[in-house]
RNA sequence: GGUUUCUUGGCCGAGCGGCUAGGCACCGGUCUGCAAAACCGUCUACUCCGGUUCGAAUCCGGAAGAAACCUCCA
C-alpha cells in the first residue's frame, strides 16, 4: 500500500510530502525535558505528539532512529553574568549534588512517560555526557569566524551571520526587529550585539556544574547540546526535528545558526511543533507556576482536579486534538476523554465475540482507508479518533444484532482497532481484565461470598463453591485465620 | 511595541469553497427486576462588518477579543 505522508513544516509554513533524505531510514531528534521538576501536562504533549509519530512513521515500515535528548546541564536562568542555573540552585536549596537532582527527575520524567505508554527513544543522550563535542563544535564555529571569546565565554555572532544567511527563517523573526525590539539588556553582557548568543559561559566561583575547556571552566551554552547530539547520532542532516513551539524561538532559530555554521548547510528537513497546553486560556509552563504535575493527575491531589485521571485518560485526552492546536485543560474536558476512552475499550472487548454473518453492512475497507488518510494527513489524531468512533457504532450495532458483518470484514475491523487504537495511538486497556490483580480481587468476592454462605449456616452453597471451583484446579482451604486459596495442577 | 497565530453549538474539538465531523452533556424513545451499558432519534454553531463567488465556517479587506514568542519554559 502506497499512503502518502504530509506533514507540517514549520521552516516553509505549509503542508510537505514527507520524503525521508535516505528512505526507509529516518532521523528524528525531540526536544526533551530539563530535568530539575516533576513533568507535568505539557510535557506530556511533545513526549506523546513525538510518540504516536515514532510508531506511525514505524508502522509505515520506516527505520526510525528517534533521539531525545535530556538536559541536564542547567541553563541559566536569565542572560546576565552572575545568573544561576536552575539544576545548581535547586543542588543548593536540597543540598544535593547536581546530578543527584538530574538523576531523581529523569527516574521520575522515565516513569511518567511509560505510564503514558510512549515508546523509549532509540537513543536519549545527557547534555553532560557530550561536553567534549560541544567544545569540539564550538572550536569549529570560531574557526569559521562566527564566534568570538570574551573573558573565557564565547558568543555567536548573529550579526555576522546574518550577512550571509537567513537568520530568523525558522520563527519569521526580522534580525533588525530583533535588534530593535529587545527589552532592556540587563546591563553588562559581553556580547556584541543583543542577538548574540552564548556557546560558552565561564563559571562564577559558586557555580558547581562546571567543565574544563580551552576558555574557561564552565559551561556550554544552552542551545548548543542539541546541535551538537543531534549531529552525532543523526548526521549532519537528518529529517524531523520535534519539539514544543515556545522553543521556536530562540532555541531551535539558535540551533540553526550553530549547525548552519559549523556544518556549511541546513541540518534538518521538517521542522514540527506541538502546540501549548492552556489552562484557562493560557499557557500552562513552569515559570507561571500554573502546571499541574503528571503524578497530580494520576494521583488526584491537587486543588485543581476534580478527581484522578488514568494515564490513558491523559493520553487519549492529549490525542483528541490535533497537536497543532492549543489544548485546554479542564475537568470536564478529560471526565469526556475518560468516558470516550471507556466506550472505545468496550467496543474492543466487544469486538472479541462478535458474530459474523454472510453480508456486512458497513464498509471497513473505505473506514480503513479513512484511518491512514487521516493520519497521513500530518498525524491528525482528532480525525482518526472519530473515525475509530465509527468503528465502535458498528461494531456495537452488530452487537445488537442490528447490523451484520462478513467473516473477512469483521477479521479486517480487528485489524483496524488492534494497528490504529493500540500500535499507533497507543492507547492501552487500563481495566480490571488486563489487570494483574484481576484473579485475587475475584477470588476475594468469591471466599466472601462463601463465607456468608458459611455464616447463614447455607453449606449447600458454600460446599457447591468449593467443590466448582476445584473443577477448575482452585483449591480452597479453611484456616483458622479465613480461607486462603490456591491453584492446583 | 514587534512577530506569529487563533476566535466553531452547553463543554472539548475537527474542518483548507458546495457533502451529518467526532466525543462528552442534555432531551425523547427501544431494551431492562433495579442499575449500568448498548441502540435509534432530536436539539443547540461557525466573534462582528464589508467584499469575491452561482455558492464561504472555509478566500480577501476591516473591526473587536484572546494567546504564544520577543527572558528560562514542552
Amino acid at each position: 500500500m502506497d499512503h502518502q505522508l504530509v506533514v507540517y513544516n514549520t521552516l516553509s509554513r505549509k503542508k510537505e510530502n514527507f520524503e525521508p533524505i535516505n528512505s526507509p531510514f529516518v532521523g528524528m531528534y525531540v526536544c526533551g525535558p530539563t530535568v530539575y521538576g516533576d513533568g507535568h501536562l505539557g510535557h506530556a504533549r511533545p513526549a506523546i505528539t513525538f510518540d504516536i509519530i515514532f510508531r506511525y512513521l514505524q508502522f509505515l515500515d520506516y527505520k526510525v532512529r528517534y533521539v531525545r535528548n535530556i538536559t541536564d546541564v542547567g541553563h541559566l536562568e536569565n542572560d546576565a553574568d552572575e545568573g544561576e542555573d536552575k539544576i545548581s540552585k535547586k543542588a543548593r536549596l536540597d543540598q544535593l549534588e547536581p546530578m543527584e537532582i538530574a538523576q531523581y527527575y529523569s527516574d521520575r520524567y522515565h516513569e511518567n512517560m511509560d505510564q503514558l505508554n510512549c515508546l523509549k527513544p532509540s537513543i536519549e543522550p545527557r547534555a553532560s555526557g557530550h561536553i567534549i563535542e560541544q567544545i569540539e563544535m564550538i572550536k569549529k564555529i570560531i574557526e569559521v569566524g562566527l564566534g568570538y571569546e570574551v573573558d573565557g565565554s564565547v558568543y555567536f555572532d548573529v550579526i555576522k551571520y546574518s550577512k550571509t544567511h537567513e537568520y530568523g527563517k525558522l520563527s519569521g523573526r526580522v534580525l533588525e526587529d530583533l535588534l530593535s525590539n529587545t527589552r532592556d539588556l540587563d546591563g553588562q553582557s559581553e556580547k556584541r550585539n543583543p542577538t548574540d548568543f552564548a556557546l560558552w559561559k565561564k563559571a562564577q566561583p559558586e557555580h558547581i556544574m562546571r567543565w574544563p575547556s580551552p576558555w574557561s571552566d564552565g559551561f556550554p551554552g544552552w542551545h548548543l547540546e542539541c546541535s551538537a547530539m543531534s549531529t552525532k547520532y543523526l548526521g549532519e542532516q537528518f529529517d524531523i526535528h520535534g519539539g514544543g513551539m515556545d522553543l521556536l524561538f530562540p532555541h531551535h532559530e539558535c540551533e540553526i545558526a550553530q549547525s548552519t555554521a559549523c556544518n556549511g548547510k541546513e541540518s534538518v528537513k521538517y521542522w514540527l511543533h506541538n502546540n501549548m497546553i492552556t489552562i484557562n486560556g493560557q499557557k500552562m509552563g513552569k515559570s507561571l507556576g500554573n502546571f499541574i504535575t503528571l503524578s497530580d493527575f494520576f494521583s488526584g491531589e491537587n486543588k485543581l482536579l476534580e478527581q484522578a485521571y488514568s494515564p490513558m485518560t491523559i493520553r487519549f485526552f492529549i490525542l483528541q486534538a490535533h497537536y497543532r492546536s492549543t489544548l485546554d485543560f479542564s475537568n470536564e474536558a478529560l471526565q469526556s476523554a475518560e468516558k470516550g476512552l471507556k466506550r472505545l475499550m468496550t467496543a474492543m472487548d466487544t469486538i472479541v465475540n462478535l458474530k459474523s454473518s454472510e453480508t456486512s453492512t458497513s464498509n471497513i475497507k473505505e473506514l480503513e482507508k479513512k484511518c491512514y488518510d487521516a493520519m497521513n494527513d500530518d498525524f491528525n489524531s482528532p480525525i482518526l479518533i472519530a473515525h475509530l468512533f465509527e468503528g465502535v457504532r458498528i461494531i456495537n450495532s452488530v452487537n445488537d444484532g442490528k447490523e451484520s458483518i462478513t467473516a473477512e470484514d469483521l477479521t479486517l475491523l480487528k485489524k483496524l482497532f488492534n494497528d490504529f487504537a493500540i500500535s499507533i495511538l497507543g492507547l492501552k486497556n487500563e481495566s480490571l481484565k488486563n489487570n494483574n490483580d484481576l484473579p485475587d480481587k475475584l477470588m476475594e468476592v468469591i471466599l466472601n461470598l462463601r463465607q456468608t454462605a458459611k455464616t447463614n449456616k447455607d453449606y449447600a452453597t458454600s460446599d457447591k463453591i468449593r467443590d466448582e471451583l476445584k473443577n477448575i484446579n482452585i483449591v480452597i482451604k479453611d484456616t483458622k485465620d479465613g480461607a486462603v486459596w490456591s491453584e492446583e495442577n
